[in-house]
DNA sequence: TAAGTCCTATACTCGCGAGTAAACAGCTGT
DNA sequence: ACAGCTGTTTACTCGCGAGTATAGGACTTA
């Protein structure tokens, strides 16, 4: 308060340490205890994690844990966040391409089923509601709502251009997107295959169906 | 030991309960504290369950269910071991139904998008790994093994006839089932789309793809 | 040197929920 | 009347993990 306006002055070098620099330290700790406690999420589940174990695998103690975050609600929170975001923004990308909607939806997809082998998107797809808390779960539940919206605009999209076909844009969309949340539940990095073949053959199958070309579907049987 | 050998008599009818009766009381106890248990492990998760909250709304206390399971390890491992029975019961009945392959997958795969939509199936599809103990968790593989079987064997009978085109069996038995599998984590009962509704969608969308007929799938690009 | 602040550790509290010990009621058969 | 079995209760133990009180070290600013 006692400082006035900051001033523009011919260097900023000084060889005292920014207040700048004191944030991007926090900055990254906290970062760090993202990605280590996201790693413990993925593999052991939420409830089987304590922050015990994230606060030892960083050679800190629980209390330093506390100071960046608030308590383990809020941990979880920023990851399925950080998973959100990720997924959003790819999503956005994929819109913004060019080409008709199949082909857009085609690149959405398979960014997005990338995204769901592992780190935060893993944890979007492994994540239950009961896991968060009320307030925690509705702020989530208004993010995935932001990334249903611009699926289901591609694939509306697809629809008015005629590369597209579905009965019900909304159910569409929750089945495809299911389809690869559940690779989060079974991808093993340890496994014959990777992150790519299995998104490309998921999407593949999402997209052409199951039914052989001749064979439609199994209508007035 | 003392009695001798059972005899056909005239009538059975006696004032005295059997043991075989005695057996049913207790089976149908047991039955009566899975079917509360898998009602809250799909309500309110495995974790945030106690055996208190079953115990009471079963108007009893928590060692009387402990007089029926050992723990609550072994609670959840029936109401999955259920679900999956119930699953391989209708995968094999469809299996064995006639028509081809395709259409006998797509029978089975509607049972399935069914049964997910609410008690033992739902707690399949809900529940995560680690939320069973090791030998618990590699009893269930082995049973979901089991059903995988069985579709993989439809699909392949189906593309044997030429009903069914897939690149990789394995992989798109995963995709599938993903799909439906995720109907147990989104799918509201007081929702405005009946089970039966979501189900025939869902299953349509995976027979027939979301590419328009003249579309195929976006290659050469 | 002294006050202030940021970060981290030690050493707790506290509640919850799984699981148990032990007693007791009721019914069965001797 | 009594021994025994089944099912149930009351009244616990016990450990774990979330979260905290508090102190101390390091570095900053005056």
């Amino acid at each position: 308060m006692t400082t006035g306006a900051t001033v523009k002055r011919a260097t900023e070098v000084s060889p005292w340490p920014k207040p700048e620099q004191r944030q991007r330290d926090r900055a990254s700790k906290r970062e760090a205890v993202l990605l280590r406690a996201v790693e413990f999420f993925n593999e052991k589940g939420f409830h089987a994690t304590s922050l015990e174990d994230v606060a030892v695998s960083l050679h800190v103690t629980k209390p330093t844990i506390y100071h960046y975050f608030a308590n383990k609600d809020e941990i979880l929170f920023a990851c399925v966040q950080r998973g959100l975001e990720e997924i959003r923004q790819a999503a956005e990308a994929a819109e913004q391409a060019g080409g008709n909607g199949l082909q857009r939806l085609h690149a959405l997809l398979i960014d997005y089923a990338m995204m769901m082998s592992d780190g935060f998107g893993a944890c979007v797809g492994r994540t239950p509601d009961h896991a968060l808390s009320p307030e925690s779960l509705s702020r989530i539940k208004a993010l995935k709502r932001d990334t249903d919206v611009i699926v289901r605009r591609v694939i509306e999209a697809g629809m008015e251009d005629g590369s597209i076909a579905v009965a019900d844009v909304r159910l569409t969309t929750f089945t495809a997107l299911g389809a690869l949340n559940w690779i989060s539940r079974w991808y093993d990095p340890a496994g014959p295959l990777s992150k790519r073949e299995i998104a490309e053959h998921s999407v593949d199958m999402l997209i052409g169906g199951l039914a052989a070309r001749s064979h439609k579907v199994a209508e007035g049987e």
